[in-house]
DNA sequence: TTTATATATATGAAAATTCATATATATGGA
DNA sequence: TCCATATATATGAATTTTCATATATATAAA
């Protein structure tokens, strides 16, 4: 993982703030991360397909769901990036990450 | 500062390794930058131009040289993540900062 | 001390490139 | 077949590069 490609990744609007709730809130399937971020499915979708190509995130389908979360096996430094910008930006993703909240909670998903 | 910004400024080569390089040697002047990146001098110019307007970094005027270095008001969260940068990421500006050396010990400055 | 020239940096404008979005279509599991 | 997700293509928008030129300071000759 270049320090250059990382930060391309996040040098995106949608792509930054489904990786912050991805810190925030561990796993999110494209459903709740659409109304977390009221935008359309092709937008969530096409943004993950380039985190995951990176190997930022990975994906794992559960029945129709499928849910992403960071890969486990980034180095200590992107976590502690991706950590501390969530930490020090809570206002940034508020309104998404309770979107998010009172998505997931309807069962069983979207 | 939003992470979204400060972000767009680090996706680039350019502007990566020119904050990786003030990081390192605390300032530098945009010949001394040229000749650590390898770059034209308008190139380099613009870039900086750009984290100027952004804030990320001031500049010093000093006889014909300017100056260029991190802004020191900038957040603690950004410094941390510029520091955990360069760090973990030695080898990414390894070549540049050796040629940033080599060209800021020629007196007087270019 | 003016005048000319050199050096360092900045910027306007056009061209080239990269990136994001929209729309349509495809796939894969229930 | 329906629902959730993925991908392909075309298009528009933003960003970067390039070239030419401008500005600001320094130096040195007249």
């Amino acid at each position: 993982m270049s320090p250059l490609q990382f930060y391309k990744c996040l040098a995106d609007d949608t792509r930054l703030k489904s990786l912050l709730l991805m810190v925030s809130v561990r796993e999110a399937c494209v459903c709740d991360l659409m109304a977390a971020l009221e935008l359309d499915q092709p937008k969530i979708s096409r943004h993950l397909a380039e985190l995951r190509k990176c190997g930022i995130v990975m994906d794992e389908r559960r029945g129709r769901w499928v849910y992403y979360r960071i890969h486990p096996d980034m180095p200590d430094w992107v976590m502690s990036v991706l950590w501390e910008t969530q930490k020090a930006n809570a206002d940034y993703i508020e309104d998404s990450l309770r979107r998010l909240n009172a998505s997931a909670q309807q069962a069983p998903c979207c």
